[in-house]
DNA sequence: GTCTATAAGTAGATAGAC
DNA sequence: GTCTATCTACTTATAGAC
């Protein structure tokens, strides 16, 4: 207990770190990345502006970081995931994933969509490649069911970004206190995905 | 020629509004309306900012401004066409109307989903009034095509905004200078469309 | 690690000359 | 109708005390 406990009054780096971002997170998608500043940040963590500055070297970083930890953590829970077998139930199963793991950030979800201008080049074509590595794994489920006879679609890339925009739609209306599941809403979107391109 | 060619110079009260219009409209949707200084939208027209304002009151009403006129363009163009008869025909329409209306007008388009935060909350109320009269219509033909047993939809109010996202999706991708013409984009929206909600 | 103080610059909006 | 000049407030980021 003592090695731990041993601590400069003031001296909290390991949970205001994550409170930073929390706070950063939050206000981002409230308000948007560059109608939130460094003030109100901290405001909302509880320390001076000044104090930021030993967690991120600027606000370009941390707008970056909680894109680039989001776009990290949906490929690593992709990853982590058994395949089920044939196309069709790797459809269901990535409608059903996309939907649950959205639904379960959006905050995180909102800010990766609505700040892509805000990044710098460089960070933009980092945070693009890791997206397109998730929308390369819908397009090639969906390559499989075209070749199994499966899925009738003519142009799977652009089958695959409708797919994509439809379910991530899901995040602006469904609210927990609402009348339906995420299991429900799930069911309802899977329905319609798999009519929709199916032979 | 001499009434309308008589003019102070330096007044140009009738061509410059248009243009201040115009400039924010394209500023806002690149960088976004907190991003984007009075001084810059002054600088694209070609006039110091403290003119900006023989034109809007404050920025507030600019955004208000650009995003009110272009769901006011929506529903006349919308209420403009005849309706065809019998629920998929209006469906159809429906469809392909969205698409086409979008891709003719990207900035307004993404400005009207990405600036809803930046709205004050009476000018948010508004905007979102006339969005909701917008989806209303497609809920209408949904629920239609569901009485006349041609579309199977548990939810029509899920279905529509799931419609309504898939279709809207299409500015995020589309090129003009692309491989795919405006109505072949719209046949292949409206082939998934069909199949996820017919009977 | 956090604070206060500050540098250097920009924001929205207004006043008054022309 | 547009300009220049300006007010007041706020911005990101840093320096140095503790």
């Amino acid at each position: 207990m003592t090695g731990s406990m041993a601590r400069t009054a003031g001296s909290h780096s390991d949970i205001t770190g994550p409170r930073v971002a929390q706070a950063a997170l939050r206000l981002f998608a409230q308000h948007g990345y560059a109608a939130v500043s460094m003030r109100q940040i901290a405001a909302e963590v509880g320390v001076q502006a000044g104090a930021l500055y030993n967690y991120t070297p600027d606000k370009q970083s941390l707008l970056f970081d909680l894109m680039r930890g989001h776009m990290d953590e949906l490929l690593a829970a992709r990853a982590a995931l058994p395949l089920p077998a044939g196309p069709l139930a790797r459809l269901e199963d990535f409608t059903r994933f996309h939907i649950r793991f959205h639904l379960e950030r959006p905050d995180a979800v909102f800010v990766s969509y609505m700040e892509l201008r805000n990044l710098t080049p460089a960070n933009f074509a980092v945070i693009e490649g890791l997206r397109r590595r998730y929308e390369d794994e819908l397009e090639a489920i969906l390559r499989a069911g075209v070749a199994a006879g499966i899925c009738a679609v003519t142009d799977t890339k652009i089958t695959t970004l409708a797919v994509i925009a439809m379910l991530t739609g899901v995040t602006t209306w469904y609210r927990a206190a609402g009348r339906l599941s995420v299991p429900q809403v799930e069911t309802i979107y899977w329905d319609m995905v798999r009519r929709a391109v199916a032979a």
